[in-house]
DNA sequence: GTATCATATGAACGTCCGTTCAGACGTTCA
DNA sequence: TGAACGTCTGAACGGACGTTCATATGATAC
């Protein structure tokens, strides 16, 4: 087996330089076709940058405990500002993981996606039950 | 049933102000009680955080789909300077995602946790087949 | 020892994002 | 119509974060 060598062009994205080490060329190339796409991964990204706040985390949280929820008792339920939670919510909708309904003055939300109860309930048993590493420490080795 | 009061200072978290509208206290009270509590939510949206990546979402896909891979083939496969790999390998390693191994001059990254499987294919499959609401756009009403 | 390689680290830059504040919009009720 | 209310919007501030560059560490080979 080869120890390591240079990668043609080919072998990369698409990069201006591409003088890159690569130990196991054969390995690499096989991941690489069966890697999920940059523009897969940009969405997904999408998707958890959504829930990667602690108050989107809670509002979503509430709004799939109550069902529905209009603004000002989801604000009361986290304990944020009603513009700020307005704020989040857009984002929220924006994704499509709640949905509006307008009722009067007031407008309820609600849950609009069930692959997102999933994420929630996976990632709320991880920290919980599982180890799931310091965030803070950086040790290791 | 009351149409709008003034909930209390108990009511709340603890914020220096708290005459908030609530339009029924009753069901906040009540999701408030099941509601996920503040530091779980931090913590899952650090989570969520680490996955908000695409960068990173490629490098744990990538090091799940190999078993195991070194930084250079890692950096060759998703098409990034080692530099960059490595201070995203640190944040992963840091949250438990992925396990180092060295041997040798190399230092060979596996995974460290179920959990983050799920999560993975739980949002690729979210983001392919199913709706997953447009990112750009802010319409809505 | 020195040289080379694989990886890690730190600083610096630019950008994104959460929050707050002030104000606008739309709806209801008198 | 005008006031009160629920919600939404935009600007602005502060902080967090991803990337790059240069450099340091650790390990192997000569």
């Amino acid at each position: 087996m080869p120890d390591a060598i240079i990668c043609g062009k080919d072998d990369r994205d698409s990069l201006d330089h591409c003088d890159v080490l690569v130990v196991d060329p054969a390995r690499v190339r096989a991941v690489r076709e069966r890697l999920v796409p940059a523009a897969t991964a940009e969405r997904m990204a999408a998707v958890f940058k959504v829930l990667a706040d602690p108050s989107r985390c809670r509002l979503v949280a509430a709004i799939i405990e109550a069902g529905e929820l209009c603004v000002c008792d989801l604000a009361a339920t986290v304990g944020m500002s009603d513009s700020n939670v307005s704020h989040h919510l857009r984002v929220l909708r924006a994704h499509g993981l709640v949905r509006a309904r307008r009722a009067g003055k007031m407008v309820f939300y609600s849950p609009d996606d069930a692959h997102i109860r999933v994420l929630l309930d996976i990632t709320r048993e991880h920290v919980e039950h599982g180890r799931d590493g310091n965030a803070g420490e950086v040790e290791a080795r």
